[in-house]
DNA sequence: ACCTGTGTATTAGAAGTATAATACACTAAT
DNA sequence: ATTAGTGTATTATACTTCTAATACACAGGT
């Protein structure tokens, strides 16, 4: 038994944003920075029950909702783990459907603000590099 | 008295998309490919609401809710016209700020996708022009 | 003054969302 | 078979959001 739990997750009730939603942006970004490694296993739903004090379906929500995004895989009896592959059915295109809604956002955004449109670019540049390094 | 009227919005019932952010997209997007130009006077909340089928009070929140963001302007007894000029005090920095949040969803379902940097800086250049020259 | 045109404050009700209590199905190890 | 560990289906409830009905204030032209 190696001491798993750490910190993992931490909310603000005050925030507005719902329990759950938290909850899958942190997992989201513990993955994206590797923090948690392909395969390896996240905290049962009632060890983030018990720390965040909340209800165990609430966290079983988040890990469903990730599983069905195919970032998250669930094993029986063991729990929910950080996918290995890549979704096997996703091609290029079906992944650059995926992002482009979120593309027109920022092109509204940046459009409405008047922000000179290599600035959002070197933005955006900025970004990608910090995330990938950490 | 010109013919004003002609095609203006469309709604999806089904989306699931409230009908008053869908008028909300629908505006910034006709402001940010030019089809409404600055100065210029929208629709009527009545005018839309028989359009749509809806209630005015549906197309009031769309209007205010864009008033109060800078993009529209009341002007009493005539309705809503795209705003003039920009918002006198917002400042670059201002400006970033506001438009962080939406790169970062960006960065995060990149990395979700393993989509390789480049290939999403080369998106979001070509729909920034794209959508810049209509 | 009147009528017709703006947008909206208020109120109400329907629909949807977030959280939780409970009970269940399943796995692994004893 | 039992025990202790996974996640979840179902149900209930509080809460928020969305839409609508009504009545109002103001502007402009007659």
């Amino acid at each position: 038994m190696e001491s798993k739990a750490k910190y993992y997750f931490q909310i603000a009730t005050t925030s507005g944003v719902p329990i759950y939603r938290q909850i899958i942006d942190q997992v989201k970004i513990l993955i994206a920075t590797k923090k948690l490694p392909k395969g390896e296993f996240l905290p049962s739903v009632r060890q983030i029950a018990t720390e965040l004090e909340i209800n165990p379906m609430t966290a079983s929500k988040a890990y469903s909702l990730l599983e069905k995004e195919g970032v998250l895989e669930f094993v029986r009896g063991q729990g929910m783990k950080v996918r290995e592959s890549d979704l096997p059915g996703e091609s290029l295109e079906q992944k650059e459907n995926e992002i482009i809604p979120i593309l027109n956002e920022v092109v509204t955004k940046s459009k409405q603000l008047s922000l000179r449109p290599n600035k959002v670019i070197e933005m955006l540049t900025s970004l990608l590099k910090e995330k990938g390094n950490e």
